[in-house]
DNA sequence: AACGAGAATGTAAGCGCTTACATCAGAGAG
DNA sequence: CTCTCTGATGTAAGCGCTTACATTCTCGTT
């Protein structure tokens, strides 16, 4: 498969010092910590380094500084403005504390992200951003025998030990479920992404379920629907959920993309939302605004998590022994034009 | 479990070999090519790889075998569903063959560009994928020398030489703008990107001149404004362009995001759309389709562009001495209800 | 002019891994 | 029973870099 080509030799250290007529010893400090060398034999060092074309090679650095200066994040799939507006944030973050961020993407594959996590671990990642618990108990117990810090993001469950930085999806989520019940909402349907692997998505649905429990309502006879996100799916949910139960008067998504995609379908089969049909979604993206009407949905500030979740681990990566206290960011309700009161029977 | 403060000693190569009893030579080839060693031998190192939590150091690895396997790109943002789709697709399609992504985003600017271009390469990237053809010429000439294959993506300029696959935003934009003209518009205003280090945005203006141009139209008077990339940017353009030039009758954005901004302000002033005012985009992201009217975009397959991009990038990487002829991919205005005829005078 | 402190630079020992080459054990041939 | 051959395993030389320690220079003192 790899018929390695031209095997072109790079220019390293030793040749940058044969060209400056220094020892090796010197060029590092050049580049490393410049104030050590003097100002002329530091000039000669950076000439031969531009006319060479030299880079330091990374993996031999690492290898005998003991250091990378670079952390890590497996996010399910960069085609969600979700994960991308957060992690926009954690690295610019990070940019300013002199640390790289490697970003990798499992496409929603637990195997896949195992992987990743163990690739980005090799590679030398100081520490790691992972997003939600679900993950294999062995992972969590390979990192902390590696030492490497992993903090989890986008999701807040008092319940468990890990460091964590999100919002609690199932007290947001009841909330909203709350306000569609004051509104007359009784036959309430969830649009749900897999459960399976996804604690954000369960969460959220066992939010609807604490509500409805509270309101003394049939919580086991909520219709559920999973489906992978995309607006297609949401759409042939709905229709799915319509033929299912047809009293349905509220549809509650556990993100605005599958909203979108009920929202749609409302359309075109001819219900008028909100007056026939409410429909809610969670996480308040840019498209939730723009929708018509807009999506009344669960608004939850990624970019401060994303700037947040660096500070905390960095501090992590200095100060191994104390965990840091998990944060609960609040989250609030953007109230808008699809959540109306239940028709009337 | 042993909570070392810092300077922990993770398990090495050695380790493992010395708990197996075998030579470390045996050890790496268990983990790289496993059908050299025999069975019984193999289940023992395993076990010890496994009972110390030991991974491979990559960057010892890359150090010794010259070979990472790793590809890197730097995208101007993630927060920007354009680009997140065709990275996620190209990242995909480099997984099929082995090979692992780097992403490193430069918030737009220029210098964080070049840093994040020198780190990936010194952490051993065999290639890169670059988004549009604006750069430093010392940058190119060092990719050139380390032998690091390069692709352009997202721009297609048939006069510039570097292997890239993209499309010809100059003639997308000028179509539209033929069809705006069609349709009646005389009085022309664009909204753009920041132009400079932006060739995708500066070929978008330059379609909309050359369309004029052709057509006898004044096209030295087009309105334009340059404004960052945001909603709210694109609101406050318009309204500005409004003020400006209160004749125009088309508003031409060179992306969707700026263009939903208009159609936003837009209603805000209480101006129909396509009645009164006529506004297009470019790009076809998801927020096109659901705006109200829909917008008038070009479409552009950044999903087919991410795949593609991943081909001719291992292809580059295998046979360094031939560039790949560049490819311009077809893009198609999706006509939809934000342009409309002219308003008769 | 000789001395010594401190700054500048050089020397060389690894860091953890791969791999060419050396060695060894066991099977089949003679 | 010895000899070869083959496949499994071991040995050790780097890969390019950092850094502790050694060496050399430079000057201000005396």
């Amino acid at each position: 498969m790899d018929t390695a080509p031209d095997k072109r030799q790079l220019p390293t250290l030793a040749d940058v010092a044969r060209h400056a007529n220094v020892s090796t010893a010197t060029v590092s400090r050049c580049l490393n910590s410049p104030d050590q060398v003097i100002e002329k034999t530091r000039e000669r060092v950076l000439k031969a380094v531009r006319e060479l074309g030299y880079a330091p090679n990374f993996g031999a650095r690492a290898l005998a500084a003991k250091q990378t200066n670079t952390f890590g994040v497996v996010i399910p799939t960069m085609d969600n403005a979700v994960f991308a507006r957060g992690v926009q944030a954690f690295q610019e973050e990070l940019g300013r504390h002199g640390k790289t961020l490697l970003i990798a993407s499992s496409s929603y594959q637990t195997e896949l992200e195992e992987e990743q996590i163990h690739a980005l671990v090799a590679r030398g990642a100081d520490a790691l951003l992972l997003i939600g618990y679900d993950r294999n108990p062995d992972l969590y117990e390979f990192l902390d025998k590696r030492g490497v810090p992993a903090l989890i993001a986008w999701s807040y469950d008092p319940a468990q030990q890990r460091p964590a930085i999100g919002f609690d999806n199932k007290l947001a989520m009841a909330a909203l479920t709350r306000l569609a019940i004051e509104k007359g909402h009784r036959n309430i349907a969830c649009i749900s992404a897999p459960m399976a692997d996804n604690d954000r998505a369960r969460s959220r649905v066992a939010g609807i379920r604490l509500a409805m429990r509270e309101a003394r309502l049939e919580h086991e006879q909520l219709t559920l629907v999973e489906t992978p996100y995309s607006i297609e799916n949401g759409e042939s949910a709905l229709r799915q959920i319509l033929a299912e139960a047809p009293g349905t008067s509220a549809v509650m998504c556990v993100n605005d993309v599958l909203a979108i995609g009920a929202l749609r379908a409302a359309r075109e089969i001819g219900l008028r939302v909100p007056q026939e049909l409410s429909i809610t979604g969670f996480d308040d993206l840019e498209i939730a605004r723009l929708s018509d009407p807009a999506l009344t949905t669960v608004h939850v500030p990624h970019r401060e998590m994303g700037r947040r979740a660096a500070g905390m681990l960095i501090q992590m990566l200095n100060d191994a022994r104390h965990a840091p206290p998990s944060v609960a960011l609040p989250t609030d309700i953007s109230l808008r034009g699809t959540l109306g009161s239940a028709p009337k029977m």
